[in-house]
RNA sequence: GGAGAGGUGGCAGAGUGGUCGAAUGCGCCCGACUUGAAAUCGGGUGUCCCCAAAGGACCGAGGGUUCGAAUCCCUCCCUCUCCGCCA
């Protein structure tokens, strides 16, 4: 959530940095505003006088008067009046209020100043690469195709016998290598310093509204008929929310959290995108790194972020390039994003593995998440961080064709051969 | 799912209609005493709206009664205990 008092002080920078990312009229929001203060102030008068009116009435009642006295009948008379204005008065500003708060939760986060200036993926800026891109002399077969030639991945039975399209069984060393990447990648981040977590799948709407997945992304998500309650779309929800509404003392700066979750995501309006394989499913299985940190740190924190994400990657021998996503590709949140592309041989591309994002102080407040100097008055809002580290499903697509022989075999990355036991799958 | 108890400041915990935004203790900050520390003593210490002051709001959430509600009434949410069911 934006600042509403900076909205208000310099409505036209604002106007400005989102007009980077789609089209936002702030006009009527400022209108609202000024409603609200009129109405707050003359509100707030009443309420002085009728605070008044009580002490009044209470000191002349102890000092012996009766209640037919004249001087109490006209205060009580006053009050009821007040009360009356009141009742009028305040679910006029509780009903502008709600639509301030209503569009000021549709408004996306500003770019940082850092982000490329751009309309959609293609003017993303690439970064850097590492590692040489995996061009055998015979073709690698699609990950899906020798997935499912070594019996280890099924998505016809995930499809006609237990879910539907998108989805998909893992099966023997499909099931250990998924299982293999999780335990490899929290190891590493929590011996980076990370603490890990393992928090509820299933998510109540107040906590997907802090994040920033409600409520304009509520198609994407799978919701619970009975219960107000929500099927995780990454554990960046769950994360965000450990803190909601806490304030925090500066020395615990920064916290830093990993956790593994499946993530569903109804993936609506991308038929006919990555049908096929692993790229792109309704549940997919994701490590996600998270750090709430001091404003003044969080772009230091990004750049350790993403190597953190790099490392993983690096570790895998699997090649790959780093972009910063432009102002027309950024994510709603986030002001900053640094994605990594993993490289897949069978289609001679660069395929998306993780996402990194500085959100600045943009999710903290929608949550409410503060922390407070010592010695000093009052609190801030701190900064939320978030990557994935790495997405386990695209990470076992990136296997199983970049590490794919001429043979057919798929030799098992070597950080991972002691959580298998073996060298081939 | 059934029965009961309860939700108050960082924590613990008083407060059942009128200077209660809230006693007290712990914690924390400042100061005194001390070579230093502990102990002790004195003072301070919630959040939000508001440019600020003034003022206002906040005792789980929402509504009601009243001149006046943390305190009374209604609805909802959550937590705890016991029972049932269950991995």
């Amino acid at each position: 959530m934006l600042d509403l008092r900076q909205i208000r002080e310099q409505p036209e920078t604002v106007q400005a940095a989102l007009q980077q990312r789609g089209a936002y009229d702030l006009a009527p929001l400022l209108s609202l505003d000024q409603q609200q203060r009129q109405l707050e102030t003359r509100r707030s008068q009443l309420q002085a006088r009728s605070n008044e009116i009580g002490k009044r009435v209470g000191q002349a009642i102890k000092a012996g008067s009766g209640a037919s006295d004249p001087a109490i009948v006209a205060l009580k008379t006053e009050g009821n009046d007040i009360k009356a204005e009141l009742q009028t008065l305040e679910p006029e500003e509780r009903d502008i209020k709600t639509q301030i708060e209503a569009f000021l939760l549709t408004l996306p986060n500003l770019p940082s100043d850092s982000t490329p200036v751009g309309a959609s993926a293609d003017d993303n800026i690439e970064v850097r690469r590492w590692g040489e891109a995996y061009r055998p002399q015979s073709a690698v077969k699609p990950h899906w195709e020798i997935g499912e030639i070594l019996g280890i991945l099924d998505f016809k039975r995930a499809a006609e016998k237990i879910a539907q399209s998108r989805f998909v069984v893992l099966m023997g060393a499909g099931a250990a290598l998924e299982r293999a990447l999780i335990s490899f990648m929290l190891d590493r981040h929590t011996r980076a310093g990370y603490q890990e977590i393992l928090p509820p799948y299933l998510i109540n709407s107040a906590a997907l509204t802090a994040s920033g997945q409600l409520p304009k992304f509520a198609e994407e998500s799978f919701q619970c008929r009975h219960d107000d309650l929500w099927l995780t779309p990454t554990a960046e929800v769950p994360l965000t929310n450990l803190h909601r509404d806490d304030i925090l003392n500066a020395d615990q700066l920064p916290l830093r959290y990993c956790a593994y979750t499946p993530c569903f995501r109804r993936e609506a309006g991308s038929y006919g995108k990555d049908t096929r394989g692993l790229i792109r499913l309704h549940q997919f299985n994701k490590v996600e790194m998270y750090h709430f940190t001091h404003p003044d740190q969080s772009f230091i924190a990004l750049e350790n972020l993403v190597q953190d994400a790099e490392d993983i990657l690096q570790q895998l021998q699997l090649p790959y390039r780093v972009l910063a996503l432009c102002t027309g590709d950024l994510g709603f949140s986030s002001s900053k994003t640094y994605d990594l592309e993993v490289w897949m041989p069978s289609s001679d591309s660069y395929r998306e593995i993780s996402s990194c994002s500085n959100c600045l102080d943009f999710q903290a407040r929608r949550a409410n998440i503060r922390f407070k100097a010592s010695g000093q008055k009052g609190t801030q809002y701190l900064h939320t961080l978030n990557g994935s580290g790495l997405a386990i499903g695209r990470t076992m697509a990136a296997i199983l064709e970049n590490y794919q022989q001429a043979n057919g075999a798929v030799r098992v990355p070597e950080v991972l051969q002691p959580y298998l036991g073996r060298e081939y799958l």
